[in-house]
Formats: structure tokens, C-alpha cells, sequence
RNA sequence: GACCCCAUGGUCUAGAGGCCUAGGACAUCACCCUUUCAAGGUGGUAACCCGGGUUCGAAUCCCGGUGGGGUCACCA
């Protein structure tokens, strides 16, 4: 039985990274017919914040994962799932170590911690613990009990401990690098590389998929499987996801957090497909895949071993197929929340959102196009202005009007008629009255088609606009944006 | 610094010794289409980090170097 698990720690919102840790082991889990459970790794209270769970939650849940168990349903045959309640574990197995004597109580003090690291640093050794305590008797334990104490894991000193990692093969590590290391703090809570280790065993988790910021620190969870006589689990670390220069992708490198992106106008499930991307790829190539389709293929043998850095353009790339392969009633709920404009008069919201929806690459964008249906221009691009506002237009756009008033029905075909009659009856080029009237209608030099754009939104806007802009021009006295 | 991981165009990647004069996608450039912009179509520029081996043959295997990343907490 496949068990995987994704434990983030409750210290902010879902960044990126996480999120395609997350996905990674969804999708393993649901691809094997496994269970995936969420576990909240809050060891340490006092870097928690408040409402971080609820935002990584929801997170995860608007990407389109879902776990099988997890804090928001404690219910779960292995919960709690917050490992901050699972302290009586964690207590119980430190008090069995120390019992077997594979742990010790340490007094080392922080400050002598600190000297002993000085001095190590001084002869060029790297900063390991003297193992002072290692060899405290009894009785000489006893005697101390009032201290203030850390329990420490005794590491075996020499041999090698191998880490056989899915992506990777076996990673060997010589014991000798680790030192004996604090699994219990002063006030008796686990230290996380105890608490991950028995947290896995506890909720049977087959295989741990994790960054690989992970890697070298697996050596000790092992240690505590040893050491506890515990089963160890199959690891798998993913490459990072690094930032365009090559470093950690931090807030200055923009958006992170996917809540951030959405705000910025991403279709979540494009997010999804773009991060599934971004150190795996389909075996036959396909790029555009459903959270489905992914279940359906996904595997850890086609993951690749080097970090990926992110590239917003092939996001947006990405973002711009959900525009345009979604429904246009999921692309019109989507795109709502982006509106600052009033939608009560105008032409149908669906209808538009069809019409433009190709020529955005992102939500804000998408709103933006809208305006016009629903706003008439109360500015002019300045580069159409020059090229299209000329004291001759206005007689173009009034022999447009003139006609556009009349026209029966208004529809497409008809519309295009109207064009070509005046055009030729003017003796002038379509063109010559299409740009024309798409500065006098959107304000804009670009957009939909004009006729597929001037059939929605219908005669009453369109000859009034038109009217506004020819008054606009023979007063010389039109307003310009850009 | 020590240890660990990694190394194909600017970016994401395919490639598991001959199928590679290295394929796809994003980006970029040009052209076509066209009422604009997108989209679409066609074509172009652009990569196997370096050096040694192994082999008849290496992007693929081995070693070394270089470079990048990660870890070394009484953080997770």
C-alpha cells in the first residue's frame, strides 16, 4: 500500500516549491491507488502563523489536491495529524531511547556549545558536538536531574549509512560527518529530524517524497529508525525550484505563493500543469495535461534530477492555453472578482468574455479587454488618435453612422455590408472606416474583430459612441491616454 | 570550509552506447495570414561544461577538474 505524505511547516502561505512537492505526492498516491495525507509540521510553536494552515489548505485544495487524511479531519486512523499533538508519541519513544541507553541526557550549556564550536572552527574542524555527555554515568546523571538538559541521539561513529533515494540511487554518507544530535529540547518536545522519523513510521508512510533540501539530513532520520527498531521508508527527493538568477525563489523575485499568482490573474489549474512541468515531463511529450491525465502517467522514474528554475513566460504561455481551452463559464467566474466596473447594462457577460478571451494572457489582463462593453472610452490611445482621429474621418465615421442607424438586423453579415457600401461609395479603403471605428468604440487601437465586436455590443452604444467621437474630433478636443 | 546532489540551447526538457548531421516546448527573429492585436502557419538563430579514459563507436559508462545548488541549529 502506497502512503505518502506532504508535512509543511505552518509558517506562511503555499509557495510554489511546496505546492509541486505537494502535487508530486498526489499524484503518486492517486497513481498507485494510495493514500495521501497531510501532516501540519507546527513542532515549533513559536515560528508559527496564525491562519497559515487554513491558507496552505486552501492552497493546496484550489490546485486541485485533495488529501485522504489529514488535520482538517482528525479523524483519520493515524491522526492527530498536527504534529504538535502528537507530543505523547514523541515523549514515549525519547523515554525509550534514553531507557536503551541509544540516547543521553546532555547539560552542555548553549553558551559552552558556542565555545566548543569556536574552538573547533579555530583548528579548522567543522562544528560537531564533543560528545561531553556521551559518557555521563548514572549516577553522575542523578546527580544533575534539576539541570536544564537536551536529550541527544548517540550516532554510530564510524561505518556508513546509505540513503536509497527513488531519483537519485543510493547516496552514501560516512558516519563520521554526524555527531550525536538533539532529537528532545529542554522542554521535552522533539526536535524535528526525531519527530519526521516517527511521524512517517507512525502513519505507515511508504515513501517520502520530499525536496531535496532534504537529502542531507535523511542520514539522521535514519538513525532514529535504527535506533528505534523501525522500518525504514523509501525516500525520494525532488530537485528545487530555483529562481531566474539561479537562487532560492524569494519574494523579490515576485510572485511566489500561489495565492499571489491567482491574484495576478492564473488560472490555477494552469499553475498546476505548469509546476507538474517543472521537473517531470509525460513520456510522450505532451505538455498540457489534465490533473487526470497526470494521475494516469505520472512517475517518479521520469523525474529529473537537476533544479529547475521557473520561467514566467512559459507560465503565462501556459496560462493562456486555460484561456482558451476552458469553458467560457469557468473562464467568466474566474475573471469576475477582476472586474471593477458595473456589469448591469451591456452586452451579455459570457458573450464577451468568448469574444476576448484569446488576446489575454491572464485574468487582470482579460478584465481590462472588457472594459469597453460595459464602459464607454473616456480617453483615446494617442497613437490611434494621430493616425485615425483626422478631421477627414469624421466625416467617414458620420457616413458609417448614418447607415449603421438603419442597418436591419444587426448582425455580423450585415454589419460587414455596411462597411463595404460606405467604403465604397466614399471611394476609400474598409480600412479607412474599421480603424476609425474601433478608436470612436473601444478607445483602443486594439481588439476583437470589429465586427464580431460591434454586433454585441450592439446599434444604440455603437452610433452614440461613434457621435461622441466625431464631435470629439471637429472640436479638436479629444482626450488621450498613453 | 566539510559533506551531499547536479550538469543537453536564454528557460523547461527528450535522450537509458550506434536510431543524434541531438528531438519537442517557452522565449526570440523573419515571413505568411489579416480590419488592429492576439491566435495560427512556415522558416531561422541557439545546447550535449572542460579534460582524460573505457569502447570499433559516447550526450549517454568511469575518473578528475570546473561550475551551480543543498545541508551542516536546543529551525522545519
Amino acid at each position: 500500500m502506497v502512503r505518502v505524505r506532504y508535512a509543511p511547516s505552518p509558517t506562511g502561505t503555499l509557495h510554489i516549491g511546496g505546492a509541486r512537492t505537494a502535487l508530486f505526492n498526489y499524484l503518486v498516491a492517486r497513481h498507485f491507488d494510495g493514500q495521501f495525507v497531510l501532516r501540519v509540521e507546527d513542532t515549533d510553536q513559536s515560528r508559527q502563523i496564525p491562519g497559515s494552515e487554513q491558507a496552505m489548505m486552501h492552497g493546496l485544495k484550489s490546485l486541485g489536491i485533495e488529501w485522504d487524511e489529514g488535520p482538517d479531519r482528525n479523524d483519520g486512523p493515524y491522526g492527530p495529524y498536527r504534529v504538535s499533538e502528537r507530543l505523547g508519541q514523541h515523549r514515549a519513544m525519547a523515554d525509550r531511547l534514553l531507557a536503551e541507553h541509544k540516547a543521553y541526557r546532555c547539560f552542555c550549556t548553549p553558551e559552552q556549545l558556542a565555545q566548543d564550536r569556536e574552538n573547533r572552527a579555530a583548528q579548522g574542524l567543522p562544528p560537531r558536538y564533543s560528545g561531553r555527555c556521551r559518557t555521563l554515568t548514572t549516577q553522575e546523571v542523578q546527580a544533575r536531574s534539576g539541570e536544564r538538559f537536551v536529550v541527544r541521539l548517540k550516532v554510530p561513529s564510524e561505518g556508513e549509512t546509505v540513503v536509497h533515494d527513488l531519483i537519485r540511487g543510493d547516496v552514501r554518507f560516512d558516519n563520521r560527518v554526524f555527531d550525536d544530535f538533539v532529537i528532545m529540547k529542554p522542554d521535552y518536545t522533539p526536535v524535528y529530524n526525531f519527530a519526521v522519523a516517527i511521524d512517517d513510521y507512525d502513519m505507515r508512510i511508504s515513501h517520502v517524497i520530499r525536496g531535496e533540501e532534504h537529502l542531507s539530513n535523511t542520514p539522521k532520520q535514519i538513525f532514529v529508525f535504527e535506533a528505534l527498531g523501525l522500518p525504514i521508508p523509501q525516500f525520494a527527493h525532488l530537485p528545487m525550484i530555483l529562481a531566474p538568477d539561479r537562487s532560492k525563489v524569494s519574494k523579490r523575485h515576485g510572485a511566489t505563493a500561489v495565492e499571489e499568482y491567482r491574484d495576478q490573474g492564473i488560472l490555477l489549474p494552469a499553475l498546476a500543469n505548469y509546476l507538474l512541468l517543472l521537473g517531470w515531463s509525460s513520456p510522450n511529450g505532451e505538455e498540457i495535461l489534465t490533473l487526470s491525465e497526470a494521475i494516469a502517467t505520472f512517475t517518479l522514474d521520469r523525474v529529473q534530477h537537476t533544479a529547475a528554475i521557473y520561467d514566467q513566460k512559459k507560465l503565462e504561455w501556459m496560462n493562456h492555453q486555460y484561456m482558451t481551452r476552458l469553458s467560457v463559464h469557468e473562464i467568466a467566474q474566474s475573471v469576475r472578482p477582476f472586474i471593477d466596473y458595473p456589469l448591469t447594462e451591456g452586452p451579455d457577460f459570457e458573450a464577451v468574455v468568448d469574444l476576448s478571451r484569446e488576446r489575454a494572457v491572464n485574468l487582470v489582463q482579460l478584465a481590462e479587454h472588457m472594459r469597453f462593453f460595459y464602459e464607454a472610452p473616456s480617453r483615446y490611445e494617442s497613437k490611434g488618435v494621430a493616425k485615425h482621429f483626422t478631421d477627414q474621418t469624421a466625416d467617414l465615421l458620420d457616413a458609417v453612422a448614418k447607415r449603421l442607424k438603419t442597418v436591419t438586423p444587426w448582425d455580423h453579415d450585415h454589419l460587414v455590408q455596411v462597411y463595404d457600401d460606405t467604403a465604397a461609395a466614399l471611394n476609400v479603403k474598409r480600412a479607412a472606416l474599421i480603424h476609425p471605428t474601433r478608436l470612436a468604440v473601444t478607445g483602443r487601437t486594439v481588439g476583437p474583430g470589429l465586427f464580431e465586436l460591434i454586433t454585441l455590443l450592439g446599434r444604440d452604444a455603437v452610433v452614440e459612441r461613434i457621435n461622441t467621437a466625431q464631435n470629439l474630433i471637429r472640436r479638436h478636443q479629444i482626450p488621450t491616454v498613453d
